[in-house]
DNA sequence: GTGGTCTAGACCACG
DNA sequence: GTGGTCTAGACCACA
């Protein structure tokens, strides 16, 4: 599992280490119960601040994908099978103004249909070859 | 075109603003050549200080969706048939992290694409039904 | 001579109205002695407000171009055949900006030269061939 | 790398700044990557406000001049090599109104081409002989 | 009346 | 300490 930090991005640094560690668990490449580096290796890993991984992992952790031991040792969570209610209500907030803004530069509904199909199918494919 | 902002939210104020309007572009109510109320009145209107509309405006015209002139309001540009090139390479890098968490919460790719095309048919219908 | 003025343009309508007349005197449309429509007159033809125009043809006088009189009736002036001082002092200073820009946008000099000597032969040729 | 605001121009100072800081790239006295003083410091420096420099540098941004990132300083950018279609059309619009004058005041296409040249030349040595 | 510019001062997110 | 956001209030250019 690499994770690859834009340091000219400008995207906080911590939602880029979030993104890529849910990427990592949707792709596969992250499975359940696995541990990943403490906050401090994290950090020194990826070369950010200590506070910043804190915050990513936090995060991750109010929204299920880990839970915490020893403050500093992070463990992959399952999560349960049934979509989160508060979710499913969040995702066509997030996704009407990307698909709103889509629509009025002229693109189609298939095409955008396709894209998110490749997206999908990227998380579902790695899922049997990576280790 | 009823605009709402939500003073609660973490999103910024001009954003918000920025995704109503666009969203009212999207589903016809507002449209080409029609004219946005002033940022004056549009700040009273919302309850926001007159520079934050102004922000808001400001993207949008440098997105190409509003066309402003000093001595006319801020007038809704209808955008080019061929999509951005630059839009284009944005768009799956803003799907993906939304995606990979529908993905981890469960969320199938027919539910996922379900609500999608939800999405694109309240902008396809409203187009003929609104004024 | 033909003025056209871009309602949508983002530079201010008495400026248009100033170059479009200086582009007429430098094209040799618009002859020593010869007499501009009345400001009343100027605005209706060109659908603007008659303020507009008479800031323009004031600005114009200033400048050299016309002479006013009558409070409405505008000559068109010679100017004297050496330059104004004031003006080759500030000719650098407009310049300078605009070459700036076209140097980092990787404009080479001769390109530049070839614009400025094609805008100046439009001047010269049109001043043979226009009443 | 000395920056002069003319408080008494005409001008608005954020497009003073952006002129400046531009011809400063052109000059070579500012090189990619370099970073500019933040707002506070450059404002600070100027005596003028802290939302007029961001405004510059957000422009100069937006043009691709600067790079600008939450957490660093702006940095200088390198343009691409090709010069952008859309400045290429802007340019003669922007001299023909300066050239019109020049003509009508009897300075010769020579005499202009010189002072362009002079001003292409104070660029092109500044870049070898600056730090 | 419109938008544009500028100032002053505040709070927050980020790292 | 950085830039981002927001507010409040002022003056000016334009038409």
């Amino acid at each position: 599992m690499i994770l690859k930090i834009d340091f000219d991005s400008e995207q906080p640094l911590y939602t880029q280490l979030r993104d890529q560690i849910v990427k990592g668990i949707a792709a596969g490449s992250l499975k359940e119960g696995e541990s990943l580096p403490s906050v401090r290796q994290m950090a020194e890993d990826l070369g950010i601040n200590l506070h910043t991984v804190n915050k990513a992992y936090s995060i991750l952790e109010q929204d299920g994908f880990l839970a915490m031991y020893q403050r500093k040792n992070a463990l992959v969570q399952k999560l349960p099978l049934k979509p989160d209610k508060s979710f499913l209500k969040k995702l066509p907030n997030q996704l009407k103004p990307i698909i709103a803004e889509a629509y009025c530069r002229n693109i189609s509904e298939p095409e955008f249909i396709a894209i998110c199909k490749d997206i999908f199918s990227s998380f579902e494919s790695e899922v049997e070859n990576e280790s």
